[in-house]
DNA sequence: GCATAATATGTAATCCTTTACAATAAGCCC
DNA sequence: GGGCTTATTGTAAAGGATTACATATTATGC
């Protein structure tokens, strides 16, 4: 079962059979088939760990994501481990139920794995935790943080983008008044699609009012106390933006539990377009968040790294509206 | 960084730091203590290859599922991969995207990563994949699995018991026409939930009217069309049950597009009890697929056979009714 | 056919732990 | 303190691949 009884086979030296095992060149094409048929024979699987052993290398990719159960995490894994496996790569892969203590002893374990590499696709991050990677000399990537693009690698999105495309659609459906579902602030994620939809509101000449904006706890249940409150104000927004779906979804809720109907007297839209988008009624307009393009351009990154090829400072990758049935014109009589 | 340098350092021999790091008993404490310190000063990480080599395990354990996707499985994911840490076990993971062909390079892979142990959470398997990792000698532990529960181990649901409950609530409401969404029949666990459905109409002395059966893709679009297709017949169901969420949502849906009301017009039971079913209008009263507790019993196997303890045969899991707001008396006037 | 260059193949060290077995030190009793 | 038992510690082989270097084989040119 091992090496040297395929060398024996074949009647070659280990050497040789590692070489063709590894396809390296200066194999004799005869020599190289009588080991070949030897490995077939014998049902020869090398074994791993003596590779990496002797090699530094794994194949092995460690993959961190916030929350499995969330939604918007299930493409970005599907799409990295894709490109892992096309690449011979394998992942290991766990989350940190948006806790920082686990950021910190899955990224400790990862590198106790010896890992290759590791995607640290999580919504908020810490430098404690990550300088583990530094100190290990293991490559890694950082999805979406601002502060720490500069220090470490990341993969930006332009939230600004989208939130800018969705402004534009309501503007010209004749909207106005417009409000917002924040997340917590104390996330770096979350008050970055704070700032960017800010930003795209004054860019179009309006004036923000802070009353509109609720901040949720980027759940449904959240989404909904948000709206509740949002409902209350007088007068009330036109049109609402949610910073992400599961807001947006417990948001619809909350209308329908006031009976306002989506979209004839209220405007909703999500951002992200999380398969529930489309399953719930009306169909959620929604800001599609690029993330299996953040997943390959991680994964890029890290193989590049670990191939030793340098990495050249990417673009951010852009967001684009998706326009379904949650959208219309304001109703005429709530007109500014 | 090795062994050799720990020893060196606490001024003993690599067989001793060794018996330390693995807490084998007979070292002096005195010793011990020495031994730590320059593993803490050294930072010392044993090497996992190195390790895994000599003693043949790996601690890595091996998880395929269907689809990450398909909101069903990130829990029996999280569950699993919980539990995994929690002993010190990593996990690799990965999905067939429902295709045998990849089922069995998953198998295939793992072996060659010489994974401990593998479960396999997928709705269908072929035992040619299974094979391999039976010649392999590696424990295995697959999920629902009708067919092959006598040869492989496998963790049972017991659909039936599920079904009754769903019945016996749509019963007790007073219907009696009640229709089904099956899923496709060449997939064994689609087959089982239609029979143990049926099994549940017949114990209750209810005939099985097969225009009441439709057939769907086990996604939103398929249940759509699944309830098209009841909503034609004449007379129609008053009540329908469909064999997981997705189809579900998309019978609401159709519903919906339909002008029939839900739950006043027509009710309808789900199963699984995804997360979606709370985040629809009206939210889904559906049977509860106990995943969690299937990831629980599959590690569990699994971790015991590794270990070399005996594993007892285990009863199936009961799914239960979780009633929401899909589900009502029939309209007076529709009765039979 | 022979010297030389180019190709193929082989030998043995190496990667880092674990662990069987050997050796030493400590403890105990008289 | 000497002899015996028991508790600690050490030595070195093994585990299975890769790979630098050495060697053998084939090809080339004349």
């Amino acid at each position: 079962m091992d090496i040297v009884q395929v060398a024996k086979r074949a009647n070659v030296s280990t050497a040789t059979v590692s070489r063709v095992l590894n396809g390296f060149p200066g194999v004799r094409e005869k020599t190289a088939l009588r080991v070949h048929r030897a490995i077939a024979e014998m049902h020869y699987i090398p074994n791993p760990n003596a590779r990496s052993l002797r090699v530094g290398r794994t194949r092995l990719f460690g993959l961190i994501v916030s929350d499995v159960n969330n939604p918007f995490f299930p493409e970005l894994i599907d799409a990295f481990e894709s490109l892992a496996t096309a690449e011979g790569i394998e992942v290991i892969f766990t989350h940190t139920n948006y806790d920082l203590k686990r950021l910190h002893s899955s990224i400790r374990r990862m590198i106790e794995r010896s890992v290759d590499a590791i995607a640290v696709m999580t919504s908020e991050v810490e430098e404690d935790a990550l300088q583990q990677a530094v100190q290990a000399g293991i490559p890694m990537v950082l999805m979406n943080q601002r502060k720490l693009a500069h220090k470490y690698p990341n993969v930006p999105v332009d939230y600004s983008a989208g939130f800018r495309e969705a402004l534009e659609h309501l503007l010209s459906l004749g909207h106005r008044d417009i409000g917002f579902i924040a997340g917590p602030q104390s996330l770096d994620s979350a008050r970055g699609r704070k700032d960017a939809f800010t930003a795209a509101l004054k860019s179009h000449g309006i004036h923000v009012r802070n009353e509109w904006i609720a901040i949720g706890d980027l759940r449904v249940e959240g989404g909904r106390k948000a709206m509740d409150a949002l409902l209350a104000r007088s007068p009330r927004p036109t049109a609402v933006v949610a910073s992400n779906d599961l807001m947006a979804v417990g948001a619809l809720q909350a209308a329908h539990a006031s009976r306002i109907h989506v979209p004839r007297d209220l405007s909703l839209i999500g951002f992200d377009d999380l398969p529930i988008a489309t399953m719930v009624h009306p169909a959620l307009s929604t800001i599609r968040h690029p993330r299996r393009e953040v997943a390959a351009r991680a994964f890029d990154l890290l193989w590049k790294t670990v191939q030793g090829e340098s990495v050249a400072e990417a673009s951010a990758l852009q967001p684009h509206l998706v326009i379904r049935n949650s959208t219309a014109p304001p109703a005429g009589l709530k007109r500014r």
